[in-house]
DNA sequence: TACGTAACGGCTCATGTGAC
DNA sequence: GTCACATGAGCCGTTACGTA
């Protein structure tokens, strides 16, 4: 006979990845998770985690008991947790994103959503990683990265645009006929840049594909915020690359105009990722559909 | 019915082991 | 050395059972 005690510590380790967090998490010890789970795999027979140094990797039986036992165990800490008489609780959702894609995009697209949202921002190979220990939900990814047990739907296209403030365009100098990619190379190397990081990032990709070569740019300023960086460029401190969803607005009210568009656009796509066990969960699918990767 | 006692289950603490 | 899991020893609460 199965204690549900077992299947409550055995979702616990799933969604932490150690046996000690755990732990940590039910207000147990160590040796009383990892007698749970023991006492589990014993009664069914067979392995639910690979025990390597640092994590705890589920077994695909142990995917598979995980993703037919979460809900219900859910629901049940659901249950027990709202006072007699209370309005069931609402689920919580984890989600990851970019913090300007998120506060442009996606924050007015999950006005209204029947679940509670914990958002956390940060780089998308580190949501995903959290994504993958389940510490996150639900992640807005710029890139895919080939992660096991990932399922990845299509949310957007962000194109990049080349933008500066009309003044400092007026004072930029003689502007090059727009096919000439030589002319326009050496005049936007001759611009004053504002980017993401040293590193260029985004500025590095956009040259890339378009000149073919490395940028030869030394920033006037570096801010790791895209908001900043586009009230920066309306306050003339130079010209930038910014996501289409986020400069559209600033660009129809002339606080900033698009300085040339390269002959193939510079995109990216922004995808929508969450664990395939978790599939199965109304919240998730709800969530997905409202972000556009449905 | 009340009480004492043994058995059992589940926990913690301490420690061993292995990987990095 | 550090981190994480497994294991043995011992403690404690609960339950079953026998006895007054």
């Amino acid at each position: 006979m199965i204690d549900l005690e077992w299947l409550r510590s055995f979702a616990a380790i799933y969604r932490l990845g150690t046996v000690s967090s755990a732990a940590g998490a039910r207000y147990l010890t160590q040796p009383a998770v990892s007698q749970h789970l023991a006492a589990l795999e014993a009664a069914i027979g067979q392995s639910l985690f690979v025990r390597t140094s640092r994590r705890m990797v589920p077994t695909e039986r142990g995917k598979e008991l995980y993703s037919r036992v979460a809900q219900s165990l859910d629901t049940l800490e659901h249950v027990l947790r709202r006072p007699d008489g209370a309005a069931p609780e609402k689920p919580i959702v984890r989600i990851g994103s970019p913090q300007e894609y998120f506060y442009e995009t996606a924050l007015p697209r999950l006005a209204g959503a029947t679940c509670r949202l914990w958002v956390e921002f940060g780089p998308t190979p580190e949501l995903l990683e959290r994504l993958e220990r389940g510490e996150l939900d639900l992640v807005i990814a710029t890139q895919r990265l080939s992660t096991r047990g990932i399922e990845y739907g299509k949310a957007a296209d962000e194109r990049f645009v080349l933008v500066g403030s009309p003044e400092k365009m007026r004072s930029g100098g003689r502007r090059p006929r727009p096919a000439n990619l030589d002319q326009v190379e050496r005049w936007l190397g001759g611009l004053d840049w504002i980017s993401y990081g040293v590193e260029l990032p985004i500025i590095r990709r956009f040259w890339q594909e378009v000149f073919h070569r490395r940028p030869e740019i030394r920033p006037v300023l570096v801010i790791p915020s895209l908001h900043a960086i586009l009230k920066a460029v309306e306050l003339g401190y130079g010209v930038s690359l910014l996501p289409d969803y986020l400069c559209r607005g600033a660009v129809s009210a002339g606080r900033l105009r698009e300085l040339w568009k390269p002959p193939m656009p510079v995109a990216n796509e922004l995808w929508l990722a969450c664990r395939k066990t978790d599939l199965h969960r109304d919240e998730i699918l709800r969530l997905r559909e409202r972000l556009g990767a449905g």
